[in-house]
RNA sequence: UGGGCUAUGGCCAAGUGGUUAAGGCAUCGGACUUUGACUCCGAGAUCGUUAGUUCAACUCUAACUAGCCCAGCCA
């Protein structure tokens, strides 16, 4: 699937022509310190297809400037991710990577008098930093001298004060109206163990400064990143100047991916996790990466889902049908179909002998190489409860009802003559009869049935539990904390059956089950004990 | 009240001065159907508003309106 046309590629590809470039080089730079969610998979496929569309390049890029809040757990768990995707970076990187070299480059920003060592408290740079519609007062330490400045810059790095102490600050313009441009600080002290680097710093540069230079330094061309960076590409390019890089990346900003249904801020995702509301970041209903292979979304149908979005200047809020939609799509040649029922009713066929007759049936008739296998049919079997009501509501009404022929598919046609009723009112069983006559395949067409629905014969039926899940979140509007707001019947567990083909399924095997949707064979199923999650229902125009 | 960004059918999104304004999702008709699935047909916008520039504007300009972002030693 090619990338649609979006401003970014016409970017590059103009950059191309003129010659502004030699190539594309991309990167994509997530901060070790939470999962990746769907949202996050627009910068990765945006970043790797772009590229690899213009026979450029991706690198992976750990953006790991601030030791507090990361943690390499998530490095791993994150390059799974992107190697699930089917992206392989052309490097993988560590922010940290570039420390000696970021320290330098601060070095020589002093050097040419446009960053200074600043005392004041965190406090205190915040009130002389004025206010949105107020300009900033310049810090008393904004002229020290560029000696007394290397000098505590170095002692800054030597471990010679406390966290807080001292901040590294750039010397712009403390009334600009762009407040990222009054005096950013752009190294702090922090003593605390690094994932990568340990202890050998106690000082790490911020995010503005490291990251034009992290992309300079790889040769990056074109740094993507999401809108609200948009105030920050003049301090991009400032750095980029100052430090006298030789080559030199451009910032471009896009929308971010919201989809309807669904929260994916970190806080809020981290919150489910910590209250056991969810079983992990893995859970089958979380919006994770992690949480959609595990549901049995297919790393294709991701990918479909992010390039049918397309890419704009808007956080946008995609449906989520469209993302089920991928997934159907991407599916519907693929999967097996099998018959399974989730909530069964048995259903007796009082004239049909007392045998199992073999049922030779091909998987999917869509896609052949896909093969067939025998479905069994007896004199009992099980059909969906809600394929069934007592008396036919409706015209529209394609199931079973007393008195109504229905075709059991592939099978024969049967007609409901009698309930068989437990003693709290519901029902128990029903009584049917076939005709022989009827036979599929047998070129039978006298009558119509009224409808076809599918079954799993009683004897050989394989137990089977089967998830169904339903977005986490109840209510979209609301101010309401979000907490409040959780659904009740997001995970709700059945017991059925389902047809013995499927008794040595793989993990993570993925299923059409006709007429109930597509489903995928849980991590935790094993033969004796199958379980299914449902990805997504099929598609319907009933109701 | 400062600065920045955005505004095309219900939701995304092409379109870069002259096209009947792509496409996908959703919706509504209809055909087909041993999945109320799939597939196939068909239906819908004058492009936030108002002015302007132009022979010609969704495409350029201005104003207005609405939404989002920014006052971390987070990224």
């Amino acid at each position: 699937m090619e990338i649609q046309s979006n401003f970014i590629k016409t970017i590059m590809e103009e950059d191309i022509k003129n010659k502004k470039v030699d190539g594309i080089i991309t990167r994509f730079p997530p901060e070790p310190n939470a999962y990746l969610h769907i949202g996050h998979a627009r910068a990765i496929v945006t970043n790797f297809e772009l590229a690899r569309q213009f026979d450029g390049y991706t690198n992976l890029r750990f953006d790991d400037t601030n030791p507090v809040k990361e943690d390499s757990s998530f490095v791993d768990a994150i390059k799974e991710d992107i190697k699930w995707l089917g992206y392989t970076p052309n490097n993988i990187l560590f922010g940290s990577d570039y420390f000696e070299q970021t320290y330098e480059l601060a070095v020589r920003l002093i050097q040419k008098g446009v960053a200074y060592v600043c005392d004041l408290s965190q406090e205190q740079v915040s009130s002389y930093r004025g206010t949105l519609t107020e300009p900033g007062k310049e810090s008393p330490y904004r002229n020290r001298s560029v000696e007394e400045n290397l000098l505590l810059f170095k002692q800054m790095r030597d471990g010679k004060f406390k966290d807080g102490e001292k901040t590294l600050r750039a010397k712009i313009d403390m009334s600009s109206p762009n407040i990222n441009l009054r005096d950013p600080v752009i190294y702090r002290i922090i003593h605390i163990t690094h994932h990568n680097t340990g202890d050998k710093w106690c000082i790490y540069p911020m995010y503005d400064f490291a990251h034009p230079l992290q992309d300079s330094i790889e040769g990056v061309t074109h740094s993507l990143c999401s809108l609200e960076y948009v105030d920050h590409r003049v301090l991009y390019d400032w750095f980029v100047e100052q430090c006298e890089m030789p080559h030199i990346p451009h910032q471009y900003e896009f929308g971010r991916l919201n989809i309807t249904n669904t929260i994916m801020s970190k806080r809020y995702l981290k919150q489910l996790v910590e209250k056991g509301v969810v079983k992990g970041y893995d859970d089958p209903r979380m919006p994770t990466l992690a949480g959609l292979r595990r549901r049995g979304y297919t790393s294709d149908s991701i990918k479909s889902f992010i390039l049918s979005t397309g890419l704009s200047r808007i956080n946008s809020t995609v449906s989520s049908e469209m993302l089920e939609n991928s997934l159907r799509n991407d599916l519907v040649g693929k999967t097996k179909r099998v018959y399974a029922i989730l909530d069964p009713i048995k259903l007796i066929i009082t004239n049909y002998p007392d045998q199992t007759e073999a049922i030779d049936l091909e998987y999917n008739p869509e896609n052949l190489e896909l093969g067939s296998r025998i479905l069994p049919f007896g004199k009992e079997v099980y059909i969906e409860r809600t394929d069934f009501i007592e008396e036919k509501p409706n015209k529209h009404w394609k199931r079973l009802s007393l008195g109504i022929e229905v075709r059991l598919m592939h099978a024969y046609f049967i007609k409901c003559n009698e309930v068989i009723y437990n003693e709290d009112g519901s029902i128990k069983e029903l009584l049917a009869t076939y005709d022989v006559l009827t036979k599929s395949g047998s070129g039978f067409n006298e009558r119509k049935p009224n409808g076809n629905i599918h079954f799993v014969e009683a004897k050989t039926a394989l137990p089977a539990t089967f998830n169904l899940f339903e977005p986490l979140m109840v209510d979209s509007d609301s101010d309401r904390d979000m907490m409040e707001r959780l659904n009740p019947n997001s995970w709700k567990t059945v017991q059925g059956f389902i047809e013995p083909s499927v008794g040595n399924t793989f993990k993570g095997e993925r299923f059409q089950f006709v007429r109930e949707g597509y489903f995928a064979t849980d991590y935790d199923s094993k033969e004796g004990n199958l379980i299914f999650n449902r990805i997504v229902e099929l598609k319907s125009s009933y109701n």
